[in-house]
DNA sequence: CAGTGTTTTTTCGAGGCTCGAAAAAATAGG
DNA sequence: CCTATTTTTTCGAGCCTCGAAAAAACACTG
């Protein structure tokens, strides 16, 4: 089980707050890290001198200008952009996207590429993504030996250790351990996240007034994900990246899903489902490979427009989003949600049907009490999530170790 | 968010380790405490030579009576039954059950009393609860300021924070704070817990290798409950007890549940479901208040004998935990089940509709790999799972006792 | 039965860490 | 220029854990 505490532990662990606090309030003085942190002001002082002396941090103002106070004014802490950068790698449909982001949080490198996924060869997906990083990787603006961390999300499922794309939408191709292929190629550590949790990582730093400690971010766009934060932590399956909503169960027999199985919320729900529908196929019929966003569009616009098959299809999509919200509400207690994707755009035709459907399940009690947000555009999101996760690792891992490195050579004296 | 470190937190969690050590290991040697914490023999000498000062562990013959070995043997350190007591009240369907047990896990007392809970005014159930709490306490074995701690456990939906019962079918009442009840009445801490959460913390002390860090406890009785453990934690809601299998949508608009709504699991697995179905009644029929023990014995071997009405209705019952386990091992990915409760001994004619239906979902990819196991009698259980939480709340509150109290009346000022 | 080897447990000094109090620093206001 | 005020640093005290060595407790051996 758990193990204890050692020593040495806790200055590692007092650093990674340190460094914690400064990237969530952006330039806090040391009395305002203290207050956060709860540790007196001599430890805060001892800790940020260290981490100045060590380039991670650097003075600078602080972030309320409201300086017009009595006595000596406060000297704003911030992250040290130089300190080390991290690149994100964002591989969707027919899309690669990779940025290099400073320590302080800022895009310095980025490049955005069409491919064709879905028809790829393994060698050609993985031959591609190898050779975007390394293009940016040799950008004179980058100073290679800064990278420290390499975050990737993919559409589809990841494995519980962020290490390798189980299966995804985008591509025929299954167990791709990116994570392991970029370190062995870079040097440079890896994940391999899942983007749907990267979008909620990014909405817990977006507004994280509304998005706290507990909240469901959910896909709608070809296929439908979820990324889950319970209790202020980031949910995945035991041994997937979990959280497959889009794969509950609807209706059992159902609609034919894009994953082979019958009567997912997916098979109702996803663009291929709510094109289906509106077009009045059967629900056994194949699922197309992909429906573009301005199909989607124009759906939704002919919808609102008039009753019909299209407005009935986006009733049918709520209905399967609401009773599997329902169910998962029974699992978890209702929470604020966030829809993100095309379909988000289109949320004002799947509402009703949703929270009729909300309602009639067990979470429902307060269906009106749930709240809904919506934002069309997922991609800026994942890339968000992305940096977050690499430069908030970057903070813990590398800025504040003390795993087992016992190499201790010269003892380090007070920085003068 | 998380606070920083102080220093004497240090203390206060390598003791917690310790004693956790000492009841999950039985009577280890300081040798072995030492190499499960990773901490150093002198740490663990110091912490144990202050935990048997203050009567909380003491010494005795090591666990295991293979001491033939060649130095010094080991002296085993366990639990002092006498450092303190705790008491477990279990309330189910007529039934309410109270025992007091001593700090090494001994049942020292106890007793039954057969209640109808279903007709009892509010009044008359809490006044039960307390009268048989004051009964055990004035029992001349019992040395009333040992008890430490009352947990308190109940079919049905308690708040997250363990106070209250928000809701449960063996009763009309609603929103009884039993925990603050027994507090203010006999000056003793007391928890509400969850009947299901609580079997899955007993399968956990009873059976760790297989219980270990994912699991699930489904509770196949009249109503149908769920227990789960995520990571080596206890799931539970945001904002109730959270895991309402039972109340999982199977087929949207289907039959009706026990909660006034439709389609829920239960509706097609909970005894009254099974009942209904095996005498053929419609649907719609109003679920009956309980059908004994005996009667779903006798409908089992019905079933077993002859096709018929009553194999059918274990089918279905099969069906629907099937296609809800599928819809929650796409959130969670696949787990060990244990089920308990009378249900449980007709396992055998539910699981090969549970696992045909689970093949159908996108959590049984492994179906056949997922294991199943069967316990017919919940008492015990959620008994043993009281106790264990009672006393471990003892180990870390009351016997590693430091929080940070920062009762800091000098709050932050600093408003310009 | 004393001596030797082995394993467990305790002791002791060293080194770190955080904390509170006090000092130092930096500014606005008068 | 002096004073009040707030932030930051300094310094000694008090704990805590660790490693090494000593002490303890037994089995085995001749």
């Amino acid at each position: 089980m758990s193990v204890g505490i050692r020593h040495d532990d806790l200055r590692r662990r007092n650093r990674a707050m340190v460094i914690a606090a400064v990237r969530r309030a952006g330039r806090p003085s040391r009395t305002e890290i203290a207050a956060t942190t709860g540790l007196s002001h001599s430890t805060i002082s001892a800790i940020s001198s260290d981490l100045i002396g060590e380039g991670i941090l650097a003075e600078g103002k602080p972030s309320e200008a409201g300086a017009l106070k009595r006595g000596r004014p406060q000297v704003g802490l911030g992250l040290n952009p130089e300190a080390a950068a991290v690149m994100t790698v964002v591989l969707s449909l027919n899309f690669l996207s990779v940025a290099v982001i400073d320590y302080a949080g800022q895009v310095i490198s980025e490049e955005q590429r069409r491919l064709d996924t879905l028809t790829m060869s393994r060698e050609a997906l993985i031959g591609e993504c190898v050779a975007i990083v390394r293009r940016r990787l040799e950008d004179p603006d980058i100073d290679v030996r800064s990278v420290a961390r390499i975050a990737l999300a993919i559409q589809g499922i990841t494995d519980t250790k962020a290490r390798a794309m189980l299966w995804s939408p985008i591509t025929p191709q299954t167990d791709i351990a990116f994570a392991d292929i970029l370190e062995a190629e870079f040097g440079i550590p890896a994940t391999m996240e899942n983007d749907c949790n990267m979008m909620a990582v990014a909405l817990r730093w977006r507004d994280p007034e509304r998005y706290r400690d507990d909240f469901i971010a959910i896909l709608l766009s070809h296929g439908i994900g979820m990324g889950l934060v319970l209790k202020g932590e980031l949910f995945t399956g035991t041994h997937s990246s979990g959280g497959e909503f889009g794969h509950m169960i609807h209706r059992p027999g159902g609609a034919l899903c894009r994953c082979g199985r019958r009567g997912c919320v997916e098979a109702y729900a996803g663009n291929y489902a709510i094109w289906r529908n509106a077009r009045q196929l059967s629900e056994d019929t194949e699922p197309v490979a992909d429906v573009s966003d301005a199909q989607m569009r124009a759906l939704a616009a002919t919808a609102r427009e008039r009753a019909g098959p299209e407005r009935e299809a986006y009733r049918k999509a709520g209905e399967a989003l609401g009773y599997g919200l329902g169910s998962l509400f029974a699992l978890i207690d209702p929470a604020p949600v966030a829809m993100v994707g095309v379909s988000a755009a289109a949320f004002d035709l799947i509402e009703p049907a949703l929270r009729e459907a909300i309602a009639q399940t067990a979470g429902g009690q307060h269906s009106e009490s749930i709240s809904f947000d919506a934002e069309p555009n997922e991609l800026p999101l994942i890339r968000e999530g992305c940096a977050m996760r690499a430069l908030t690792f970057v903070d813990q891992e590398i800025f504040a170790p003390g795993m087992q490195t016992k190499a201790g050579p010269a003892a380090k004296k007070n920085v003068a």
